[in-house]
DNA sequence: GCCAACGTTGGC
DNA sequence: GCCAACGTTGGC
């Protein structure tokens, strides 16, 4: 069982769009990191911090799984949608995409400044400077730490 | 294969 | 809205 942490901006889709949807497919990712990580590693049932970003404050809003392990992003061949890449084909797809499920929001949303004052994630990614990856791995210790605050 | 220019992310 | 930090592109 892995852990990762997915970051959205919550004006375009926040937790309380998946509360209300159950389950989305994660478009839209034109990282080739963040891609490899969805179409290697992300395992259904995996759990996911969802992460809102871009936003106020920013920080973690709640619990994801993953329900549907890497497939080929429609997006990428859709013309009329922003995500669309013209150098993708369909019989070798470049961008792969999840689907996650809610699991929980988080009573109080855990802040970046929260996060940062807690010891135990000096070396978590998202707090790294420059660290811009919209999906990243959460080591199991730091999972357990940011579960136990939220509780 | 280098690297300057450009585009994007995301906190502030 | 600014801009640092990074990723990508494309000329050479």
């Amino acid at each position: 069982m892995n852990y990762w942490l997915m970051k959205s901006e919550p004006a375009v889709y926040s937790i309380d769009h998946l509360k209300k949807e159950k389950v989305t497919y994660w478009d839209g990712v034109r990282n080739y990191q963040a891609r490899n990580f969805m179409r290697d590693k992300m395992k259904k049932g995996d759990k996911v911090f969802f992460y809102h970003s871009n936003a106020e404050p920013p920080g973690i809003a709640g619990i994801a799984e993953v329900e549907k392990e890497g497939y080929p992003d429609p997006s990428q061949f859709d013309k009329k949608s922003k995500y669309f890449d013209p150098k993708s084909k369909k019989e070798n797809p470049t961008w792969i995409l999840v689907d996650i499920k809610y699991v929980k929001k988080f009573k109080d949303l855990l802040s970046l400044d929260l996060l940062r004052s807690v010891s135990g994630l000096d070396e978590m990614l998202l707090l790294k400077k420059g660290q811009r990856l919209s999906i990243q791995p959460v080591s199991k210790e730091e999972w357990n730490v940011i579960q136990k605050i939220a509780e």
